[in-house]
DNA sequence: GCAGCCCCATTTTTT
DNA sequence: ATGGGGCTGC
C-alpha cells in the first residue's frame, strides 16, 4: 500500500519532511491526526526507523486505540513495537519500571479523585484544620495547578497566609502519597520529569529508545508536559507536533497552546506546514463554525476550505425544557435514520455538563432505543465498584491507605471512625503506612518488647484480625489473576451478604460487582493480570468498551468529542449559562475558550448539524427560564433553516414542526428577559456617519440595544443598534 | 458502633 | 435531584 496515497501535497509534505523538529498548524479536519499517523508509517516504512523508537502521543486513550488500529493496518504486526499512548499512561509505564529510583515500588498505585480527597481529608485533620474553611476539592485544585506548572512543594511561594497553609498541606500530601506508595495523576506527569533530572543516565535510555517523537493535540498540552517533550528531544530533535491553537479546550487543566509559540522559540529550525484543505465538513458547516471563532480576538486568522458542497443549512431549534429536548433529538434521529439513511451511529448528541445526558438518555430509553455514553465513568464511580477496587488495590499494594481507609469497616467488623482515626493518626504521626501500623501493632501487642499506642484495649482483636485476613488474600492472589483474585477477595469479606439487604438496590450493587468481575476476566490471561487492570482503570482507558461496538448513537461531552467526526452532530443546551458555562464566563479568555469548545463541536459534524436550545431548563431542582446562548447569534442567518420549535402545542403531542419568526420577546409569552447584547465591548463596529469606532458598553433597553461607541474622530456616543444600523467589523 | 434521618450545598470540563 | 455529612437514638 502507498502510504502517500490519499494524502494532499500539503500533507504530503508533512508526512515526509526531513528528520528535525516540525510543526502541522491546521484547522478542523483537514487531516492532521491522518498525518501523523502516516508519518508514522512513512518513518518504519520508508526511512528504516525502528518501530520501537517511534513514541506517538494522543490526547485520550481512545485516540491512542484508533490510532494504533490504523497503525496495524498501514504496517502489520511491526506496529506493535510502536509506543502509542497519553503522555499519562506513557508516563505510568516508565515510572512503573524506574520508579524505584524516586522511592516508589513498582506496584505503586494511581490516586483518583476519590483517593486524594481522602488523603487530604485526613491531613487536614491531622494538622487541626477546618475542612470548610479549606475545601479539599479548592486545596487540590491548588496543588494540582502547582504541579502542571511543575512547582514542587519546596518551590511553591505563597502569596497569601491561606497559600502558605496549603503549602504546607501540599508538602504533607506529597509525603502521604509516598508513605501510601502512590501517585495522584498530576504526579505521573512531574515524577516523570524529575526523574530524568536527577538521573541523566535514564533520560538517556529513554533518548535513544524515543528516538522519533510525534504529538497529536499539541495546543493542549501543559508545562510539564511540554517540559517532558523538550528532555526527550533536546538532542535528537526529531519532534513532530501537530496543533490547532483554536481547539485548544484544556486551560483549566494547565494546557496552555503558548506551548506553540514555546516549541517555535526552543526549535527554530523547524518547518511550519499549514494544511488548509477539510475534508470532513459541508460548506455550510464550515462557514457557520467559522462565523463563531472568528469573533475570538486571540488567535491567527486561518484559511480553511472544503472540497465539498454546501449541504444542507443547520437546524437551529427552540425545544421547551431538557425533556423536551431529548424528545426532539431522539426523534430527529429516529426519522434520520427511517429516511434518510443513516446508520444510529451516525448521530451523536454533544453537551457541555454530563448532567445533560440525562434527559436524552430519559427519551432514549423511553423510545426503547440503544444509546452509547462516551467516557462515561459512572460505574467506576459506584460506591460497590469502588470498594471491590480497594479489595484489589490492597491486594495490589497493601501501603495503599486510601483504599484501607474506604473499607477497613466495609461490610463493618467493629472498627468504626474511632478506632479507624486513632489508627491513621498513628500511622502519620510515624509516616508510615496503614498497613505497616498494623504490623507494629501486632509488634506491640504480640512481640516480646511491648510497644505504646493510642489503641483501644477492644479495638485490638478486630484490627489484628482484619490483617490476618488481608496478609493472608495478598499471598494467595499472588499465584492468581485479577478476576480470581476479585472472588476470592468477595468471599472472604463476605461482601456479597453485605449487599444483599433484600431491596432492589442491593441485587443491582451485587450485579454490578458482577459486571467488574467480567471485565476483570477479560484481563484474567494477560501477565501480571492484576496490575494491567487496576492501571487500566485508574487511566481511564475505558474498559467497559472492550468488545462491543454497537451502531448507536453517542452521548458525549463537547470535550471528550474534540478529534472526533460524525455525519450528524446534536449540540444541545445552547444556553446562557451552560455553553457558555456560568462558572466561565468570568474573564474574557473563558469566554474565549467556550467558544472554541462550542466550535470544537460544530466542527465534528461532516452533513447535518443541530444546534438545539430549551426555553426553559430544570438545575439543581428547579426549573427556570433559559435564555438563548450568544454563540448562536453569531451565526449567519442564511446557514440556517431559521428557528424552529416544537412547541407550545403540547410538549408530549406528536412531533410537529413549526417554523417560528426570528424570536420577538413579548413581555407576556416570554417570562424570559430580553435578548442579550449582540455587540460586546471591545467590538469593532461601523456606523454610517461616524464611521468605525470601538463598543465600549451595550445594555437592553426596551426593544433595542443601546450602545456606547468610541469613534477615533468623533468621540463617544450613544446610540441604538437598530435605529443607527451599527455593523460589527473584523 | 451503627442505622436511620434530615439538611445542605452543589466548581463544568478529564488524564 | 442527589448524595454526602452531621446528628440522634438504640
Ligand atoms: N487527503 C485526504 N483525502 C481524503 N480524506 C482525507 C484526507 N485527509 C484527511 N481526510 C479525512 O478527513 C477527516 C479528518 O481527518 P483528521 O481527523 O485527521 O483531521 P484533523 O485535522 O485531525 O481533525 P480535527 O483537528 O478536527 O480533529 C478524516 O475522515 C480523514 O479520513
Amino acid at each position: 500500500m502507498d502510504l502517500l496515497e490519499g494524502l494532499n501535497p500539503q500533507q504530503r509534505q508533512a508526512v515526509t519532511c526531513a528528520e528535525g523538529p516540525a510543526l502541522v498548524l491546521a484547522g478542523p479536519g483537514s487531516g492532521k491526526t491522518r498525518v501523523l499517523t502516516h508519518r508514522v508509517a512513512y518513518l518504519v516504512r520508508e526511512v528504516g526507523v525502528r518501530a520501537g523508537n517511534i513514541l506517538a502521543v494522543t490526547f485520550t486513550n481512545k485516540a491512542a486505540r484508533e490510532m494504533k488500529a490504523r497503525l496495524s493496518h498501514l504496517l502489520g504486526a511491526e506496529c506493535e513495537a510502536l509506543t502509542i499512548g497519553t503522555f499519562h499512561a506513557t508516563c505510568a509505564r516508565i515510572l512503573r519500571r524506574e520508579g524505584t529510583l524516586l522511592g516508589f515500588a513498582p506496584s505503586y498505585t494511581i490516586y483518583d479523585d476519590d483517593d486524594q480527597q481522602a488523603v487530604i481529608k485526613r491531613i487536614l485533620k491531622e494538622m487541626n484544620l477546618d475542612d470548610k474553611a479549606y475545601r479539599p476539592g479548592a486545596v487540590l485544585s491548588v496543588i494540582s495547578k502547582a504541579k502542571n506548572d511543575l512547582i514542587g512543594p519546596d518551590e511553591f511561594v505563597p502569596k497569601s497566609y491561606r497559600e502558605g497553609v496549603i503549602a504546607r498541606i501540599y508538602l504533607r500530601y506529597q509525603q502521604a502519597l509516598k508513605e501510601s506508595n502512590a501517585m495522584d495523576f498530576d504526579d505521573l506527569l512531574t515524577n516523570t520529569v524529575a526523574l530524568w533530572q536527577e538521573f541523566p543516565d535514564v533520560l538517556e535510555r529513554y533518548r535513544s529508545r524515543y528516538r522519533y517523537v510525534l504529538v497529536d493535540e499539541f495546543q493542549d498540552t501543559n508545562a510539564a508536559q511540554y517540559v517532558l517533550l523538550k528532555q526527550l528531544a533536546a538532542q535528537h530533535r526529531n519532534l513532530f507536533v501537530v496543533a490547532d491553537e483554536d481547539q485548544s479546550i484544556y486551560s483549566w487543566r494547565g494546557a496552555d497552546f503558548r506551548n506553540i509559540q514555546r516549541f517555535r522559540e526552543d526549535f527554530p529550525e523547524a518547518p511550519t506546514i499549514l494544511l488548509e484543505q477539510n475534508y470532513r465538513s459541508t460548506q455550510t458547516i464550515l462557514d457557520a463554525a467559522n462565523a463563531v471563532i472568528s469573533r475570538n480576538t486571540r488567535r491567527t486568522p486561518k484559511r480553511l476550505v472544503t472540497e465539498r458542497d454546501r449541504g444542507t443549512p443547520l437546524v437551529v431549534h427552540e425545544a421547551y425544557d431538557e425533556q423536551e429536548e431529548g424528545q426532539y433529538v431522539v426523534r430527529e434521529i429516529q426519522r434520520l435514520v427511517g429516511e434518510e439513511g443513516f446508520r444510529p451511529g451516525d448521530c451523536a448528541v454533544m453537551y457541555r455538563t454530563n448532567a445533560q445526558s440525562r434527559a436524552v438518555e430519559e427519551a432514549f430509553v423511553r423510545a426503547g432505543m440503544r444509546y452509547k455514553l462516551v467516557g462515561a465513568t459512572r460505574f467506576y464511580q459506584r460506591r460497590e465498584i469502588k470498594d471491590a477496587l480497594a479489595y484489589l488495590r490492597i491486594v495490589y499494594n497493601p501501603a495503599d491507605s486510601a483504599s484501607l481507609s474506604r473499607v477497613i469497616n466495609v461490610p463493618p467488623r467493629g472498627l468504626g471512625p474511632q478506632t479507624a482515626e486513632a489508627l491513621f493518626a498513628w500511622a502519620g504521626e510515624q509516616g508510615i503506612s496503614v498497613w505497616e501500623a498494623l504490623h507494629r501493632l501486632r509488634q506491640a501487642e504480640q512481640g516480646d518488647e511491648p510497644m505504646a499506642h493510642p489503641l483501644s484495649a477492644r479495638a485490638v482483636k478486630p484490627l489484628l484480625a482484619f490483617l490476618a485476613q488481608w496478609e493472608s488474600l495478598v499471598e494467595e492472589s499472588k499465584s492468581l489473576d485479577v478476576a480470581s483474585i476479585l472472588q476470592l477477595v468477595l468471599e472472604r469479606t463476605d461482601y456479597q451478604a453485605y449487599l444483599n439487604d433484600g431491596t432492589e438496590e442491593g441485587r443491582d450493587r451485587w450485579d454490578n460487582v458482577m459486571e467488574l468481575l467480567n471485565v476483570a476476566s477479560q484481563y484474567a490471561s494477560m501477565e501480571n493480570s492484576l496490575g494491567v487492570f487496576l492501571q487500566e482503570v485508574s487511566l481511564v482507558a475505558d474498559v467497559d468498551e472492550l468488545g462491543d461496538q454497537p451502531d448507536t448513537p453517542v452521548l458525549l461531552t463537547l470535550h471528550m468529542a474534540k478529534g472526533l467526526e460524525f455525519p450528524v452532530v446534536f449540540i444541545i443546551g445552547l444556553e446562557e449559562g451552560i455553553l457558555p458555562h456560568s462558572r466561565s464566563s468570568g474573564s474574557p479568555e473563558e469566554l474565549e475558550e467556550e467558544r472554541r469548545l462550542f466550535y470544537v463541536g460544530m466542527t465534528r459534524a461532516k452533513d447535518h448539524l443541530y444546534l438545539v436550545h430549551a426555553f426553559r431548563r430544570a438545575s439543581y431542582g428547579r426549573s427556570a427560564p433559559s435564555q438563548k446562548s450568544r454563540f448562536l447569534r453569531d451565526i449567519p442567518h442564511h446557514l440556517t433553516g431559521g428557528e424552529r420549535r416544537t412547541w407550545p402545542t403540547r410538549p408530549s403531542a406528536a412531533l410537529r414542526v413549526e417554523p417560528v419568526a426570528a424570536p420577538k420577546p413579548r413581555e407576556d409569552a416570554r417570562p424570559a428577559p430580553p435578548s442579550a447584547p449582540t455587540f460586546a465591548p471591545g467590538d469593532r463596529v461601523v456606523h454610517p456617519k461616524f464611521g468605525v469606532g470601538t463598543v465600549v458598553e451595550s445594555r437592553i433597553v426596551s426593544d433595542d440595544e443601546q450602545v456606547t461607541v468610541a469613534f477615533p474622530s468623533n468621540g463617544t456616543k450613544k446610540l441604538l443598534a437598530r435605529l443607527a444600523k451599527l455593523e460589527k467589523v473584523r
